[in-house]
RNA sequence: GGGUGCGUAGCUCAGUUGGAUAGAGCAACUGCCUUCUAAGCAGUCGGCCACAGGUUCGAAUCCUGUCGCACCCGCCA
């Protein structure tokens, strides 16, 4: 609707106006109140000055050139120069009609369809997933998403970190303090790995030997020395299987394909930059140097590509993924999902990148990057101990909040529910919560964890939404309605501004969709469904269904219906799924 | 020291290419269940949009400076 509105008052400028506002924005958004309507043409303010002209003499001119078929209301002028447009009942009973009929609910699938890898999670082998994964978890699946249901061909990578330093250091202590994790499966269980892992972070600080013996065993393990990779391969056997724990409870489907992927075309990464004349040694290590980045005294900073002991680092890594994606993935955009700490590395990844020509300019290389977790206080999140917090045990505590919460309502409103039912609602509600309450935020700032706020019944929650939704299905029960066979022959009727107010509510999900495919902010879908969740229960409160007469009754049970599919389809953007009863 | 981001109600946060009187939720207070689950709805209270300049018909939004906070800054990822 809006695309139409804006090419119609383009056609409308360009004819009053001339053939040089034929590159000109109409301006034409959503109303910013609804007593101005539903959408609203700005675009006479600010060619007041081009014109040089009255803006609401050129409002009025815009007014008579504009051809609207009828289903607007006549345009209105208001304040400096705004032009109001509201689409009329019918034409909003319509569309209605027409979009309850339509299985992807009235949002259009991409004009062009891409091939799109979304890197997210990553997490590294050897190591527990923790908080900090879990926002690029959510939000790169969340992304994936929608995405893929905008038609395009979404790759979902895992560049987990399976290689490089970290892993010398670590098989080097394991070698003198617990061998027989490098030669026998499951020796040791995962925790137990972890704190291996920090231990040998702490010698590695501390001890020079440890460290060049570390780095001794990076290069076997480079050179595919036998004992080294089958040791190398267990570890990463074990954390997988750690890491897919959590990826099945969350619902998370990923590729992995980790750094060690990358490691066969390091070398050619190299070569590629000293052709393009781009390498410079620096201080023993392989360097380009960067537009835009320079230190203390002004002079240019280098990104390090191969480092003075011959080994490569992270940043080499990354070129040569983009130029397997771009090559071999035949991919049109990369999106990055990581915390915003790597804006400059990626900055710099991304110039290297372009500079040596391994991103020709029409591959797209998009950094979404978000905000730490803090806990309640404001600081980074931490257990009473000082320790990171393992994500399982944050989403174990989410659910088990919501099986207590769910066990006293049932308690107190003196219901029976198996005990199937009780744990699967509050398996779903915990974990919906957890990630609607991460999704829910703007995803560049940082963001405060709060089980207490992410579990609230009231608000902008998972509980609220998906509650709205049950409301739904207790109709159908309740009425014994089969909502998937609701009649298309009748009319939409409008008895009550709430059911407009809802109408033209779920009649703005196309726009929503194509304009979270644009920023990549989830939280304006769950804004979007928060709304739609506060009109449909103003809806729910003023307007009886059951109760009321046969061609009402019919056109509320389509708003009702279709409010749910609009729902459920945006929470299963989000990764969230709905529940029938709660 | 340099870079990036942030600073909006008591708290947590929205604020879409600059647009009309800056919005939610929570908390607090007041109403509404013989009616589809009240896990709801209606309402009241609450703002120097960090501060100071500038651009503009118009600034929370853009520019400059100041203060505060966070993160990043050549051989970790």
């Amino acid at each position: 609707m809006i695309e139409k509105l804006r090419d119609i008052f383009t056609v409308a400028l360009i004819e009053a106006f001339g053939d040089e506002l034929k590159d000109f924005s109409p301006l034409v958004v959503p109303a910013t109140n609804p007593k101005f309507g539903d959408y609203q043409c700005n675009a006479a303010l600010s060619l007041a000055k081009v014109l040089k002209k009255n803006p609401r003499a050129i409002a009025q001119t815009i007014v008579d050139t504009v051809k609207l078929n009828d289903s607007f209301e006549p345009l209105s002028i208001a304040g400096a120069g705004f032009v109001n447009i509201t689409i009329k009942p019918e034409a909003i009973a319509k569309q209605i009609q027409s979009v309850h009929q339509d299985e992807r609910v009235g949002v259009e699938k991409a004009s062009v369809q891409q091939k799109i890898v979304v890197d997210f999670s990553s997490p590294n082998i050897a190591k527990e997933m923790h908080v900090g994964h879990l926002r690029s978890t959510i939000i790169g699946d969340s992304i994936a998403r929608i995405l893929e249901f905008r038609g395009h061909e979404v790759l979902r990578l895992n560049h987990v970190g399976d290689w490089g330093t970290q892993f010398g250091m670590l098989i080097n202590y394991l070698r003198t303090e617990k061998p027989e994790v490098l030669t026998t499966a499951n020796a040791v269980d995962i925790g137990d790995l972890v704190t291996l892992y920090k231990q040998a972070k702490a010698k590695f600080d501390r001890d020079a030997e440890f460290q060049e013996q570390a780095r001794k065993e990076v290069v076997k393990l480079q050179n595919k020395d036998s004992e080294s990779i089958k040791a190398w391969q267990l570890l990463c056997e074990q954390s997988r299987r750690e890491f897919e724990i959590i990826y099945h409870l969350l619902n998370i489907k990923l590729t992995e394909r980790g750094e060690s992927f990358y490691n066969p075309f390091l070398p050619e990464i190299i070569t590629i930059l000293e052709t393009e004349n781009l390498l410079e040694k620096n201080q023993g290590a392989n360097c380009v140097f960067l537009d835009g980045f320079v230190n203390k005294q002004g002079d240019p900073l280098p990104l390090i590509v191969q480092k003075t002991d011959g080994g490569y680092n992270y940043a080499t890594t990354d070129l040569a993924a983009i130029r397997y994606r771009v090559n071999e993935d035949k991919t049109d955009k990369i999106i990055y999902v990581t915390d915003a700490g790597q804006a400059n590395h990626f900055i710099q990844v991304f110039q290297v990148a372009r500079k040596a020509n391994l991103a020709p300019e029409n591959v797209d290389l998009v950094h979404v990057s978000f905000g730490l977790v803090l806990g309640k206080d404001g600081t980074k999140i931490k257990t009473r101990s000082g320790e990171t917090i393992r994500l399982k045990s944050l989403l174990d505590e989410a659910v088990n909040r919501t099986k207590q919460d769910l066990q006293n309502r049932i308690e107190t409103e003196d219901r029976q529910e198996t005990k199937e039912f009780i744990n699967q609602v509050s398996q779903i509600v915990g974990l919906s919560a957890v990630k609607y309450a991460d999704l829910s935020q703007n995803r560049t700032t940082d963001y405060r964890f709060s089980y207490e706020k992410m579990l609230d019944l009231k608000g902008n929650t998972a509980p609220y939404l998906l509650y709205a939704y049950v409301r739904v299905q207790g109709i159908s029960r309740k009425g014994n309605i089969d909502l998937d066979n609701l009649s298309t022959e009748e009319n939409i009727i409008f008895t009550d501004e709430s059911e407009l107010v809802l109408a033209k509510h779920i009649l703005q999900l196309d726009y929503i969709i194509k304009e979270l495919e644009k920023d990549l902010l989830p939280n304006r879908l769950c804004l979007y469904l928060f709304e739609l969740s506060q009109k449909f229960n103003q809806f729910y409160d003023k307007c009886p269904i059951l109760q009321a007469e046969e061609k009402v009754k019919i056109s509320r049970l389509i708003l009702a219906d279709l409010t749910a599919k609009v729902m459920k389809l945006g929470l299963s953007l989000l990764g969230i799924s709905v529940l029938e009863r709660m």
